[in-house]
DNA sequence: CAACTGACGCTAGG
DNA sequence: CCTAGCGTCAG
């Protein structure tokens, strides 16, 4: 790839010129650009750009929107009447405050317009002013952008970003292992029709099996007796049947079907069974159509439906079903309008996955095959029994995760709504910085590149500009994997000194908060008003819970400011949420493990800023001097050591010498000798036994411990010390006891909206809050 | 040429 | 160290 060496951004303007041009060119951007836009050839010959960022610079042709991807089809899950308590969200602690506006009405709620109330996703202008060198410029940047926007006479092309192309919208929501989501009948075009016959082709190929009973064509009192057999069978195994044909037992899928029903396998002989035909002599197998029929078709059969659902999910006897979260999910999705999460989130449903998972977190199956296939090597023990109890992890399995399969469900059905009109404004307004930053880049590195492209910053950077040159004083990070110069914002930041100019590249906080947070909320969001995330559980090897789509453990804590204001069946009623807040569980986890007295002793001071404190006491000043600066060095390497960073990695985090993050992190390590102690006695623990145990239980084996590639070899050490450190404990014992504790008698309306690794996020309405606090008392693990 | 995939780089969170 | 997610680029 070749810099196109003769071009220059701004028309007339020497690429070498020095700072007096580029400034001279940028008071008069607003003419100048649109003359240089003039000339189209000239752009057309920079090899860096891609054409259609090139037609997008030639105002007479609109830019080519290519639809490469096909669009996002897929069905939403059913949506009713908005059910109590059914609320969005505000954050209290992570500072998402005030702003407020509207929700856009659930479809069928007819709420007038007037009513409308909701979430806004505002981005603040100071967003991006945490990291002192860029804050700067960054602030310009917003100031001149909203001057330019609005003088602006671009044509709406000129100035709206590129096409939404996300992932998500590629691959459909439902994608991977999200699983699948109820149908919804009329949502959609022509496609539904075809499905429609093509699902009813294969569930009468199931139905038609002598072997299954179909509920649909039972009458009354043969549901009954079919109900109390159900009671009575010894063990229930239920699977997800998608439109497809397929279940939860197959393979997964790219784009996981709609369900359609529900297939139940009750077991009566326990014994004297075999893999090839589980159906034994008084066994039946049953299939439960969980599809909308249409109005004309439909009776009472719902209630019924219903019932037998519920009653199958909340019996004492042995229920199983291979990914649980899901099937409760789905019925709770299903069943929106009759059905309480509470009734859900009590459920106990055996989950072969998460034991399977919990057996070997570090290589989880892929689906139920690959699961028995490993655990299962008598074909008379199921993978839910084996060998767990003689591992002590079945407590940890029956007191903990299975509680969380129905709360993760909960937690899933729970719908966070979106103002989507709002969200689209601020896309639109981030895109439009976003250009003006770009224009801004092209004129500080000359040319015009791809900002968004690493290997081109790279080669503006370094090859054109030299920048690494004129900084031998100053260690510039590298790339982890090939070596090269970093583009990453620490390095930039030290660059940008050296040219004398505002911005090098785009902002990349910015063009984050775009891409992820507002135009990738918006893809989740279509064809509904709100969102929801996925939980996993079984997703991380040291036993913490993921989320997608959105991820909300990753939304930022500070940029992002969000506000609802919630109607509850027409009255204004203000729901506010309780965040418990365990502060720094790992790094008390570390305190606790080593028994370091310095670490101990800082935690004695509730109130008191753990990373302040720290920095205080590991540069021997009073909290009062220690800098922001300092603040955040102990932060990185508090957890640089906790997480087992080597000194490479701190030094490209702290933007510094290699030399100087070893002697950060000796000294570090001086101060708190307990917890180097701690550190080597797990790697030795590791080394003896092969495998390390978290304070829960929790277990996980380290093959490579004992490997002779010294590389290998430190970083399953490595692994070892992060494991122990970040299992989820204090939260997840939190977990278990309350989500007994909220679905029982409930004290309180509340609910459990998010886990934020040491954080709960909960809703509670305003009556009740300090009730809730009260009846929680914050667990003291030190 | 379009569409997809896997590797890589970067950033958000902890 | 371990996640999700976005983006580019070569094959």
């Amino acid at each position: 790839m070749a810099l196109a060496p003769t071009s220059t951004y701004a028309a007339g303007q020497d690429s070498s010129s020095s700072s007096t041009a580029i400034k001279a060119s940028k008071k008069m951007e607003n003419l100048n650009l649109p003359n240089s836009l003039n000339h189209p050839p000239r752009f057309l010959s920079f090899p860096l750009k891609r054409k259609h960022e090139i037609l997008e610079h030639q105002n007479d042709h609109p830019p080519k929107i290519s639809l490469t991807r096909h669009p996002p089809k897929w069905e939403p899950p059913h949506c009713s009447q908005k059910q109590a308590g059914e609320n969005g969200f505000s954050k209290v602690k992570r500072a998402w405050s005030e702003t407020a506006i509207s929700e856009l009405p659930e479809p069928q709620a007819k709420v007038s317009p007037s009513h409308q109330t909701g979430i806004v996703v505002e981005v603040h202008k100071e967003t991006c002013a945490t990291k002192k060198p860029l804050q700067i410029c960054q602030r310009k940047v917003e100031e001149k952008c909203c001057e330019s926007t609005l003088a602006s006479k671009w044509t709406p092309s000129s100035v709206t970003c590129k096409p939404l192309k996300h992932k998500r919208a590629k691959l459909g929501p439902e994608h991977g292992t999200n699983g699948p989501k109820i149908s919804h009948e009329g949502a959609n075009g022509g496609g539904e029709l075809q499905n429609q016959s093509k699902a009813g082709c294969l569930t009468a190929a199931l139905t038609s099996d002598p072997r299954v009973t179909d509920c649909g064509k039972l009458n009354p009192e043969e549901k009954m007796l079919m109900l109390e057999k159900a009671g009575h069978a010894k063990a229930l195994v239920l699977t997800l049947v998608y439109r497809d044909g397929t279940t939860q037992l197959d393979s997964e899928q790219k784009l996981a079907p709609a369900v359609c029903g529900l297939l139940m396998l009750m077991k009566n002989d326990l014994d004297g069974r075999t893999p090839e035909d589980p159906l034994g002599q008084n066994d039946s197998l049953v299939y439960l159509k969980l599809e909308h029929t249409p109005a004309w078709a439909q009776q009472c059969t719902h209630q019924s439906r219903e019932d037998m659902l519920l009653q199958v999910l909340s019996r004492s006897q042995l229920v199983v079903c291979y990914k649980a979260k899901d099937l409760l999910r789905t019925t709770l999705q299903f069943y929106r309008q009759d059905l309480s999460w509470k009734q859900v989130a009590g459920c106990h449903v055996q989950d072969p996955q998460v034991s399977g998972w919990l057996l070997d977190p570090a290589n989880p199956s892929s689906c139920y095959q690959d699961l028995f296939n490993k655990h299962c090597k008598r074909p008379h023990t199921t993978p839910a029994q084996g060998t767990k109890k003689c591992q002590g992890l079945w407590e940890l399995y029956s007191d903990m995760e299975l509680n969380m399969i129905s709360v993760l469900a909960a937690m899933e059905s729970h719908r966070i709504h979106v103002d989507k009109e709002a969200l689209k404004r601020t896309s639109d307004l981030l895109g439009t910085k976003m250009k003006q930053l770009e224009q801004e880049a092209h004129r500080a590195a000359g040319q015009i590149f791809l900002v968004t492209s690493n290997p081109q910053l790279r080669t503006v950077l370094f090859e054109k500009l030299c920048l690494q040159e004129r900084c031998e004083n100053k260690k510039l990070p590298k790339t982890i994997n090939k070596q090269q110069q970093s583009t990453s914002e620490a390095a930039v930041s030290i660059l940008i000194p050296l040219v004398y100019t505002t911005t090098l590249c785009c902002n990349p906080q910015v063009h984050k908060i775009k891409s992820t947070f507002v135009d990738g909320i918006l893809s989740c969001m279509t064809n509904k008003n709100y969102i929801s995330s996925t939980w996993y559980q079984t997703s991380v090897v040291t036993g913490r819970i993921s989320a997608k789509h959105p991820n909300f453990q990753a939304l930022p804590r500070q940029p992002l400011q969000i506000t609802k204001k919630q109607y509850i069946q027409g009255k204004n009623e203000t729901v506010i949420n309780v965040e418990l807040y365990f502060c720094q569980v790992e790094l008390r986890l570390l305190a606790h493990l080593s028994s370091d007295p310095e670490l101990l002793r800082i935690f004695t001071h509730p109130q008191a800023d753990v990373f302040t404190m720290l920095a205080s006491q590991w540069k021997g000043v009073t909290e009062a001097e220690v800098t922001s600066e300092d603040r955040e060095h102990a932060k990185r390497i508090v957890y640089s050591v906790v997480y087992g960073a080597g000194r490479e990695r701190l030094s490209g985090i702290l933007g510094v010498s290699a030399e100087q993050a070893s002697r950060f992190q000796d000294s570090f390590l001086q101060t708190y000798r307990e917890v180097q102690a701690f550190i080597q006695r797990t790697i030795q623990q590791c080394h003896k036994q092969g495998y390390v145990l978290s304070i829960m239980g929790r277990r996980r084996t380290l093959p490579n411990i004992n490997a002779p590639d010294w590389g290998i070899r430190m970083q399953a050490e490595r692994q070892a010390v992060n494991f122990v450190v970040q299992g989820r404990m204090t939260v997840g014992a939190v977990f278990c006891r309350n989500s007994v504790w909220c679905i029982s008698e409930c004290v309180c309306n509340c609910r459990l909206i998010a886990q934020l690794h040491d954080e709960l996020l909960y809703e509670v309405e305003d009556s009740q809050v300090e009730q809730f606090a009260g009846e929680f008392t914050t667990p003291n693990i030190s």
